[in-house]
DNA sequence: CCCCGTCTTCAGAGGGTTCTCAGAAGATGC
DNA sequence: GCATCTTCTGAGAACCCTCTGAAGACGGGG
């Protein structure tokens, strides 16, 4: 799987690690949240339902809480009540099915909260999280959304990736796959894990369309210049700068 | 969900955070308002009626109320009457129904206060307390009302906006959108962020609407000229100059 | 040097998102 | 009470993105 080194950029104010509180009763989710959260180099804890939810975030005291919608004992909102009635200022990423969206889930991004909706990608997750914290003055360096490797630079918030200086249009996918690269360079990523982070994790294709994307990546950002993104043939891909 | 830096223009004369007393018996709309004040980067209480809102203002000493004229115990007025009492410079923005009293607050407003009606949207809270609390001196440069992108330029008290030098007439929607958007310059807002903002909170519409009203906007903004508004596909809309 | 599996790229179908128009309902002002 | 402006809904068209399939290029092992 993946190895990071633990988050530098974001943590809380005493310098411990964030603490996220993750709350679905799909246990097979769960466990994928907590593993990546856990690789992003935060602590974390689990919950299946509203009431063990509240206990928890009693006693683990979490800075963000990852919450499902539809949960078998009572809804969000009544878990991000109680929530709030306890810490003030604790951030909650909701988990939603699209339907879902629009009537109920209005108004929650209001409060500074956000919502991602299922199917979703981890890397997606991950994003939004890392929003939501840093926001919340967790970041270490203010302007901790730039990813830089080489000439290339990606400015996360403002969506804009340019190369050397010029700016290039990347779709939607284009843009969750670089950020993925870009999070992970000199790093060889193998098609599987790719697919796994940045794909919905409902997503029923096959490895071709990471190829693909890769080519396309490819076209806008390394043509015609030194290419940045490397293949590891029967591996993965590699972002880094130089050739060797 | 609300980006941004923490409100670099008003702060009190000491250089401290700005403080906020918000005052409502209902739990939903207070959760809602502290947060998002909380990110405008003021310190923030809630009570949840007339005598506590009192009791907390002793000990919070806040530069602003927002209150509500309904309480279960008392009316606004009385609130307003103590209020004055211990703290005169104190700026309140009244809540009220929008058939309720419109005249009998019209008296109180002469003071400096402020009213705003509900259902209202957050934007028109922010951008009422940021007007009161500059007027009581608390801005940092004087001029602070004053948005500008590019060569687009809104003056916010005097609602004028002018594209390269030419006015521009806007409805009260189209205003509000369009200076939601230009506090957020070059970030990508999502149409439920935006909805959520700067439409009351109550609103029960779709996101279709902030399509509708973004091509009102370029319609009026960017006919003809180079562009200052982006489609993010899939993910929102951005404000800002240069085509990259 | 050839073969075979892997990777790259092209072309196109299909689906989803966004834009815009036209009109109804509501608010506002005279 | 009427005219006008504003706001919102619905529908269609246009557009872009995503993914599939197929064919060709490449590279490594024999």
């Amino acid at each position: 799987m993946l190895n990071r080194t633990p988050s530098p950029a974001l943590c809380r104010p005493d310098g411990g690690p964030v603490r996220v509180l993750v709350v679905d009763d799909e246990h097979d989710l769960t466990d994928v949240l907590c593993q990546a959260l856990r690789y992003e180099g935060w602590e974390v804890r689990s919950a299946a339902d509203g009431a063990s939810a509240v206990a928890a975030a009693r006693s683990f005291r979490p800075d963000a809480v990852v919450l499902d919608w539809m949960l078998p004992d009572t809804d969000g909102l009544a878990v991000l009540r109680e929530l709030r009635a306890e810490a003030k200022g604790i951030c909650v990423l909701f988990l939603t099915a699209r339907d879902a969206v629009e009537d109920r889930i209005a108004g929650i991004t209001a409060g500074g909260d956000d919502y991602v909706t299922k199917p979703f990608s981890l890397e997606e997750v991950l994003a939004r999280l890392r929003g939501l914290l840093r926001r919340a003055g967790m970041a270490r360096e203010p302007s901790g959304s730039l990813l830089v490797v080489g000439d290339l630079v990606m400015d996360e918030e403002a969506r804009e990736v340019s190369r050397a200086g010029t700016a290039v249009e990347l779709s939607r996918t284009e843009f969750e796959l670089l950020r993925f690269l870009m999070r992970n360079p000199r790093r060889v990523l193998s098609k599987a894990v790719i697919l796994d982070r940045v794909w919905a994790y409902d997503f029923g294709g096959r490895a071709h369309v990471v190829e693909l994307y890769i080519s396309y990546l490819r076209k806008k950002i390394d043509a015609g210049r030194t290419p940045l993104i490397h293949t590891v043939r029967g591996v993965g891909y590699v972002l880094k700068p130089e050739a060797a």
